[in-house]
DNA sequence: AAACGAAACGATATAATATAACATCCGATG
DNA sequence: CATCGGATGTTATATTATATCGTTTCGTTT
């Protein structure tokens, strides 16, 4: 069974609350990964799976090298970085992960299968970083390229600052940052 | 004397046209560069004012290590990369240079001294980067983000694809790519 | 079940990008 | 001249990512 979106194409989605329901927020994502690899024919192998939840442990985006201590940490033995950066592509190619090149590191995505355009923000007080999925703006980039002849082929837009809740915990100074 | 631009607010630069007279491009750069220092007390140094040079030695964005590389040429002796890296700072923070993240790479700003919002067009054919500021974009992310509550401060947008130049002389396969 | 081929994974080495830390130089100013 | 701060030189190292090749696993075919 594949998830649809009932989003309307210029919603935004929700910056992620401290306290939610997080547990949810993994099993939601481990779930779709294996129904929409299911669909294609792809294997979610143990490996991929383990990374996929790496990514998941919260809502900051981690970087291949923490990936790969924690998964050295399990393992017992020693794994080189093409292991973690295979299965990172993997993820990503099927559009279940996401990597942010203002920070060299990922972040799963919430609304995979979902043809969706990719706009994030990040707060640089929490980490956390969350998609803004405004089709209006990538629409709105789209014409204003091709009105100089550029045609797009991907996009990339992420956004830093600070979020609601940082904004209001703290006008200034030290959130909590542990970004569940 | 400081350059103040007559664009409109949401108006859109050209992509650099292949044969354009870069020689102008260059030094018009240089002696902007050179009036901004001026005005704001900081010393273009000929280290700096080279590394300038050679970010806009084309419209190519060019990483810091091609740089190092071009220096060692001329100095005789080996650099380190903290050099290159330190003058390239200095121009960033002086928005004389912009940092490509998803290139991790360098481009030279044709409107320095302007506050403006940086969005980037970077074709993957011939390589060249150019700027596509359109205020309305940046302000329509600003909002769609403070809706969810977020304060934006910082916006890296970089779009990838193919110029009109690409388009026109290469309906799949290899234009030249000499990026001037 | 055996054989095969493709995909995935392990392991080693290395490339590419970036920064830390400290020494030295140089120019302005007292 | 002395000295002070900014800029640069130098060495070492951190961080991120990929190339290459051998081995294992798994599904398919026979």
């Amino acid at each position: 069974m594949v998830r649809r979106s009932t989003r309307k194409s210029s919603a935004a989605a929700a910056f992620p609350r401290r306290g939610h329901d997080h547990g949810r927020c993994v099993s939601d994502a481990l779930s779709t990964a294996a129904a929409l690899c299911a669909r294609d024919g792809e294997r979610l192998t143990p490996l991929r799976k383990r990374v996929l939840e790496f990514v998941w442990s919260s809502h900051q985006p981690i970087g291949a090298y923490a990936i790969l201590d924690r998964l050295r940490t399990e393992h017992g033995r020693a794994l080189g970085p093409p292991t973690v950066y295979r299965a990172l592509d993997f993820l990503v190619e099927r559009g279940l992960v996401h990597r942010l090149a203002s920070l060299n590191a990922f972040v799963g995505c919430p609304q995979p299968g979902d043809a969706h355009i990719v706009q994030f923000l990040i707060c640089r007080q929490c980490g956390m970083a969350a998609e803004l999925d405004d089709a209006r703006i990538a629409g709105a980039l789209d014409r204003s390229a091709a009105m100089l002849g550029f045609r797009v082929e991907d996009q990339v837009i992420e956004l830093s600052g600070i979020c609601g809740q940082c904004l209001k915990e703290s006008p200034g100074a030290g959130a909590r940052a542990d970004g569940e």
